[in-house]
DNA sequence: GCAATTTAGTGCACTGGATGCCAAAATGAA
DNA sequence: TTCATTTTGGCATCCAGTGCACTAAATTGC
């Protein structure tokens, strides 16, 4: 729970994990997958861990939060992406570029991403949670926002632009997921775009 | 359960449900803003009302619909409103406009409001539980957008308008709730016409 | 080799939300 | 009264999540 993809072995005392997140996560989104969200018990996947119900809850502290994963640490980055940006570099034109880096992900990640956000989406039960998460989220955004627009991060300029832009997170991702986009850095690209802009309509004349 | 408010007494038949859904809410409302969300249980609820647990479940589905209350009807009217208006206005004119006009309360609800909304954007288990009744409001938002932009609602440009605009009209409620602003409706106002600005900053020259 | 320490895992009891089922109560109509 | 109708209530049950005490397996120091 320490070790958050550190490559320092860091000695190891005391009993040994018997699994891991990442192996408890793939164990239960291949039951999800299967047989779905609501119909898999912790009972089940902690079984099919081959672990008891209550050490279950020692690795994810809850049912949803396995589909989550190591959501975090992405946090994190994203954090650290927004605070390095030049100042002369427009806020929204950083948001977009800060977003769509920390989503640039690898082939061999790509299915198992595209499972979960299926699941975030379309189940109730997650959806519900995934809103929790994102709360964490608009923080991170509202800081950088009302960092760049002066005011508190509680303000609701800096409000707006990390509710916002949370939503054209959002509406990529659903996209990218739900339909077979080619590339999910480029529908953040395209939604961060339209924000931008105001989703300004072609008008005649002004 | 089936009486949405309509004046229509409609034949009393069979035995008399013993209280309202409006009742239940208030007892509720009280409790939660006593002690608190979490710790206030159903059963408490339920003896606090005057009637039985399982009754409870049978005026509201859950726990936390018992916070959102009417929101359903608020949901249609604003669906109605978007449906009407002109095809000559802005898009996010309207959408604006239609927002603020589903906000403006009595002066007596206001209070009562904003008890629910603090509770809302405050207590983990209802902001989670908000994701699901946001999820409808963006479908509408998104039907109109889909009906202004072209293509199907499901598409990255109306999700991306709808996720927005939901994230504009969150940061307002938000705004109003926590600090004492005047005013929802002018926060809506304003917020709406950040979002419809694209954030634009204060620029030397272009 | 053997305690002491450290860390992970387990079992169990309990709370609380939510649901299905069926019987009881309260009413209007015949 | 009797019947159909509708709400209510009690009960059993499921499942997620938590606190606590205890066991298991490893390293460290003697």
């Amino acid at each position: 729970m320490t070790n958050t993809g550190g490559a320092v072995p860091e000695v190891t005392r005391g009993r040994p994990a018997s699994t891991t997140r990442q192996d408890v996560a793939r164990v239960a989104l291949d039951l999800f997958a299967r047989q779905g969200y609501d119909e898999t018990t912790v009972d089940e996947i902690a079984v099919a861990v081959g672990i008891s119900r209550r050490t279950f809850f020692r690795y994810y502290e809850s049912k949803p939060d396995v589909v989550w994963g190591e959501f975090d640490a992405e946090l994190g980055r994203l954090r650290d992406r927004l605070a390095e940006a030049p100042d002369g570099e427009p806020m929204m034109d950083v948001l977009r570029r800060s977003v769509m880096a920390t989503n640039r992900f690898g082939a061999g990640e790509l299915d198992e991403l595209r499972i979960r956000m299926v699941l975030i989406g379309s189940v109730p039960t997650l959806v519900a949670h995934s809103a929790v998460r994102y709360e964490e989220w608009c923080e991170v955004v509202a800081a950088f926002a009302a960092s760049r627009l002066g005011g508190a991060p509680d303000d609701l300029g800096p409000q707006t632009v990390a509710r916002a832009a949370l939503g054209a997170a959002m509406a990529a991702f659903a996209c990218w997921a739900r339909h077979g986009s080619d590339d999910l850095v480029e529908d953040v690209d395209r939604a961060f775009r339209l924000l931008a802009t105001g989703f300004a309509e072609k008008r005649p004349a002004t």
